[in-house]
Parts: C-alpha cells; sequence; structure tokens
RNA sequence: CGGGGAGUAGCGCAGUCUGGUAGCGCACCGCGUUUGGGACGCGGGGGUCGCAGGUUCAAAUCCUGUCUCCCCGACCA
C-alpha cells in the first residue's frame, strides 16, 4: 500500500470530546472515524486489523469443528416474544422498526433465539448432533451511554458460537474444548498472558458463566483475580462463598479493572425448550437440546489490543493482529526512491505485506508516522544505507537499528 | 435517567460579558527552497457561527424554544 495513494492521513490531534486511550490512538492514525456517539466507521487500516483478527478467531472456531454462516440483521418479533425478550422492559437495548405493511422488526442485538429458531429446519435427529455453528456479525445495542472509545458502542462486530450438544456430558466436554480455543486465540492476539478466565454471574441452568477478561486500566469491569492460578472472579458475584467454592482464598484475591473479551455461558435446555427445539433419542422420544453459547468482541478486542501496545509515539502492534508488517520509508534521494521501488515491488510479490510511504515528505514527519502507524518493522532505504551496504531495519519495539544487505531483506521478513 | 460541560472552516480554538466587515493555529491548494526524527518563505481557497423563532437599523453575540455531543454516576458483550 502506497501511503502516496491512501485516502486516510494520520493528524496531530484528536477530536476534543474523544477522551478515551484506544480511540485518540486509533483516530490520530487513521485507523477508525468516528460517525457518532458510540458509532465509529472501519478505516482501511482498521479494517485489516479487524480482518486479521477474525481471521485468526475463525482458525480456531473452525478447528473445535465450528461451521460459519451469516445470520440477519432483521429479526422476526414473534421469536423474541416466545422467550420473552422482545418487550423494552425485558431488553431495554432493542433497536426496533417497521416494514411497510406495519409489522415490528427488531434490529439484531443478540443472535440466541434467531440461531436457535432456524437450526430447527436442520435438527431433528441425535445422528444431526452436535452441531457447532458461529458467525461475524455485526450487533445493534441501544446503549444508554457508549464510551471507552470502541470499547462500548451502539454498533460493533462480534463472533458468536452456538453449540448443540445431546447431553449435559456432551455439552460439558465441548465447553472445554472451547475454553481451550479461546485461550489460543488471545495467545495468536498476543494478550492471553493477561487475559484471565473468570466466573460470572450464571444464569438459571449454571451457578456461573465465564468470561475471558483483559487487564486493562481503562476497562469497564472490576474482577478479583489470583494470578497464579489464573483465574478470576468478577466483582457481581464475589462472595467469601463463592471464592471457597472456587477453592480459591479470598485473602490472595487482587482487586483489578479488565476489559471484558470473552463471553461463554451454559443455556442448559431452557433456551431449546422455549423455542421448541428438539430431537429424536435412539428410543425415538423427543429431547430438548443443549445450548452453549461462546462470545468473542471483535471490535473491542482491536480497542484493548491498541491500548495495551503503545508507547508515547503510537502503536505497537503485535505481528499477528498488525496491518502490515512492514513500513517502508524512501528518504530523498535518486538512487533511495529507485531502490526503494524496487524492494517495494520484491517484497509485495514476494507475499511481504508492506505500507510503502512514497511521499517524499521531510524525514521526521515519515518516521513519525511509521511510529503512529505501528507496523512492526519498519525499512528506510536512504542514500546512506546503500552507502554502508544496504537497507535499515529497525523493529518498532527496539530502538536500535541495524544494515541488512539487498540480497538478503526477502528472506529476512518472509521468515 | 441524575449531575456537570460544550456546539464558530476537516481538526483544535478565540470572538459572546459590552450587538456593528467572522478570526488564529494545524490540515488543504500554488510557487520556490528544503529532506536521518513531526521543515521554511511568499501567495491562496474554504463558514447557512447546531437548528427554529423572536427583539433590533443591525445578531456568532441579546431573548425563547429545540436538537446534538462529551465527561462523571447508575447500567451494560
Amino acid at each position: 500500500m502506497r501511503l502516496s495513494q491512501s485516502f486516510t492521513r494520520t493528524t496531530h490531534g484528536v477530536p476534543a470530546d474523544e477522551q478515551s486511550r484506544n480511540a485518540k490512538l486509533l483516530i490520530k492514525a487513521g485507523y477508525i472515524h468516528k460517525e457518532m456517539a458510540g458509532v465509529y466507521v472501519l478505516l482501511p487500516l482498521g479494517l485489516r486489523v479487524i480482518e486479521k483478527i477474525k481471521q485468526i478467531v475463525r482458525e480456531e472456531m473452525n478447528a473445535i469443528d465450528g461451521q460459519e454462516l451469516q445470520m440477519s440483521s432483521l429479526q422476526r418479533k414473534e421469536l423474541w416474544q416466545k422467550t420473552d425478550r422482545w418487550d423494552d422492559k425485558e431488553v431495554d437495548i432493542w433497536f426496533k422498526s417497521k416494514l411497510r405493511n406495519g409489522s415490528e422488526v427488531g434490529l439484531a442485538w443478540s443472535h440466541e433465539e434467531p440461531i436457535v429458531d432456524m437450526l430447527k429446519n436442520f435438527i431433528s435427529s441425535y445422528r444431526d448432533l452436535p452441531v457447532y455453528v458461529y458467525q461475524f456479525q455485526t450487533k445493534l445495542r441501544n446503549e444508554i451511554r457508549a464510551k471507552s472509545g470502541i470499547l462500548r458502542t451502539r454498533e460493533f462486530i462480534m463472533k458468536d458460537m452456538y453449540s448443540l450438544s445431546r447431553t449435559a456430558d456432551e455439552h460439558e466436554a465441548f465447553y472445554q474444548r472451547a475454553i481451550e480455543a479461546y485461550h489460543k486465540v488471545f495467545k495468536r492476539i498476543g494478550i492471553d498472558d493477561k487475559t484471565f478466565f473468570t466466573f460470572a454471574s450464571g444464569g438459571a441452568f449454571t451457578q456461573f458463566s465465564h468470561e475471558f477478561q483483559t487487564l486493562l486500566a481503562s476497562g469497564e469491569d472490576t474482577v478479583y483475580l489470583d494470578e497464579i492460578k489464573k483465574r478470576a472472579i468478577n466483582a457481581e458475584v464475589m462472595s467469601d462463598e463463592v471464592a471457597s467454592s472456587l477453592s480459591l482464598d479470598k485473602a490472595k484475591l487482587e482487586k483489578v479493572t479488565v476489559a471484558e473479551v470473552g463471553n461463554i455461558f451454559n443455556f442448559g435446555t431452557t433456551k431449546a425448550e422455549q423455542l421448541g427445539l428438539q430431537f429424536s433419542d435412539k428410543a425415538g422420544q423427543k429431547q430438548p437440546v443443549f445450548l452453549g453459547s461462546y462470545g468473542i468482541g471483535i471490535t473491542r478486542l482491536m480497542g484493548v489490543v491498541a491500548e495495551l501496545f503503545a508507547d508515547d509515539k503510537g502503536l505497537v502492534w503485535p505481528e499477528a493482529v498488525a496491518p502490515y508488517q512492514v513500513h517502508l520509508i524512501a528518504l530523498s534521494g535518486s538512487q533511495a526512491k529507485k531502490s526503494a521501488e524496487a524492494l517495494y515491488d520484491q517484497l509485495t510479490t514476494a507475499g511481504v505485506e508492506v505500507i510503502y510511504d512514497d511521499r517524499g515528505d521531510s524525514a521526521g514527519k515519515m518516521f513519525a508516522d511509521a511510529d503512529l502507524l505501528g507496523a512492526p518493522i519498519r525499512l528506510v532505504v536512504s542514500e546512506k544505507s546503500l552507502a554502508a551496504g544496504g537497507y535499515e531495519i529497525k523493529h518498532r519495539k527496539q530502538e536500535t537499528a541495524k544494515i541488512v544487505p539487498v540480497d538478503s531483506i526477502v528472506d529476512i521478513l518472509r521468515r
């Protein structure tokens, strides 16, 4: 990608009303644009980060037999009435609208009801189960107050997975696989060492639901953490009894601020019973399906990562989610320009993701922008580097640069 | 929804008290000089002053209404 052709640009200032660190960084660097309170546009760079995160999640969900699909955003009122979640008194974040014929439709804030109902068309026998489906979807929620940049918005992308199992045991086995898959996702993204399995309020069916909470000063949740055991208890359910029931020593728990990046829970058979999702067992008897739900906040993850990996100069993306791996700068000088052009073609052809700063701005401006955009590796081509025998390479996380020979650059970057 | 703050160029702001040609910085355009850490000179373009109504010879400024945004709280993937 040539910066000279990019329609986005970096800025010094950000809107005064934007307070959160993640949104300030992402807006300054041109990753997102604020459309209105709690609603952000994903600009090309931001979209690439989102796609990187989605791909990691997709691979791990596929690895535990998830089947990807995409539900609709317009939803039927009748479905939500069956589970008593249509009324604004029950769910206060609904956006609703009407069809031309006057009938009401809901704008998707969740997809549990529709996905369960849809699956009724395909699930009829124990032979059809278990099934694991998931999607990446835009959720629309009429939040009372959006805040914390892209951490709490009215429109956001979420991965939601649903497990349909025949028995409680079968459900539990998958639940454990999902927990492992979640840790793999967070590990690949680079935040697993700061992300903790957390016990939170359950429902009618189970005592607890489980959250994946990432240590973050600007997070919105509070948990009590045992960093050795890597377990936490959400403040909303914290008590002596809960701590001891989980074999955690209350005295050793540390109260910390976190951001919720994942949430999984067990519906038991209640949702299936309400919506009539049943299967015939071996004896021909109708049985309700055991349902589990597994969410990951995709856009929120981008905000968490942006905030966690940044310094006073800008973003410092982990390789796995960086929009581009290399930031190539051509400094002034006809030979440097020529070499940089050739290098850009060479790397792009080799499949290396490159941001190429071919704008010819002042060196300081280009260096500052490279730091702000946060690609893991910076390459500089200048008369000076060429005279020294090649290109200058510097990692975003490091202070020092070194010269690599022209011949070996592609091999070094491909790894 | 309670408390607080703010709407003037893409962004950041001054001007409002005391009505009288709508300004500054960044960004943008042109020319030239620059180019290893956010360069400089000269010249330029860009505004229904959130919206509606009222007072007045005259409203960004005064009055009334209204909309929106932000922060704190409660709530929440």
